[in-house]
DNA sequence: TGAAGTTACTTGCATTTGCATGTAATTGCC
DNA sequence: GGCAATTACATGCAAATGCAAGTAACTTCA
């Protein structure tokens, strides 16, 4: 066995392990297209990337300050900022002085950011679904089970 | 057991089965954090994420035509046409007019071109052995093998 | 308590990106 | 053969993004 195929040292090169042995690869190209395609959808109700993901993280966690919303959106702070600007200007959310901290505010959606949501999450389930067919509950929850250590792994903040 | 919670239906909203248990939610986070991270590093050499993931493909399958390698570096067309423009003019690849099909251009890696791959691959390994600490030879092999079952659901092409 | 350091967010600015469109080459079809 | 449709790539332009710097509000600690 050659260097290059023994799993248990680092490979030279890409070429070594294949496109499809190296999960970042796959996962860039599985989230691409889940994301191009919302983009698309979500493009003519005026709806950025960010402005989209702010209003689905805040659908399961609202009252959430700017810096945790970003981390859990993955957003960078300023184009958060802008994003729940247009969000509020378009009333979608609220932002209010947090009262013990007021260097902070607390994002919160309003009904018709709900509602808009609600529009939105139909999409977010069907791409979800595609991406899941002929995988099996075992494999799902399996799959989810990695990606839960993975994530544990890299991200710097306890959330 | 309420509707919201079956596994076999579909969930009323993200906060029915919760952030976690949603996994283009927790992709999204791996893969930003793993994109950013090469940016970062990436960014001291001029190279954008895009230049980046076409050094990348092409150091595992060179001579592609910009359409194909836009798939594989999931870039869109012109982004990947400005890219490409840029490291050819930096001598890191060079574009060749197709010799039966004129409208193409076949795009290969340069020796410079390879020695920046070479530079860039350790920080991806790096970055792919954090996000898979801890997780076992054969966690790993069953979660790329769903990983190669979504990439054929979703994807729009024969590769 | 008050100055230095940190944190939360905003804003300026340059780069990157995506969409729409343009141009050239090829293919399909009558 | 020749015209319409398609494909491959380039480019104009506006929107989105990221980085760096700025402002305001805590915190810390001597």
């Amino acid at each position: 066995m050659k260097d290059a195929e023994k799993t248990d040292s680092r490979p030279a090169d890409l070429a070594a392990i294949g496109l499809d042995g190296y999960a970042p690869y796959l996962m860039n190209r599985i989230m691409g297209r889940y994301n191009a395609t919302l983009r698309a959808e979500m493009g003519a109700l005026g709806l950025s990337t960010a402005k989209m993901r702010a209003l689905a993280i805040l659908s399961a966690r609202d009252g959430l300050q700017m810096s945790a919303l970003g981390v859990y959106a993955v957003v960078e702070q300023s184009t958060l900022s802008r994003a729940i600007e247009g969000l509020e200007t378009d009333g979608l959310v609220t932002r209010q002085t947090d009262e013990i901290d007021h260097r902070a505010s607390r994002i919160t959606l309003t009904a018709v950011g709900r509602a808009a949501f609600d529009r939105l999450w139909p999409h977010m389930l069907d791409a979800h679904d595609a991406m899941f067919a002929g995988i099996t509950a075992g494999e799902r929850e399996a799959f989810l089970t990695t990606l839960r250590q993975m994530l544990r792994n890299i991200r710097k903040h306890d959330f």
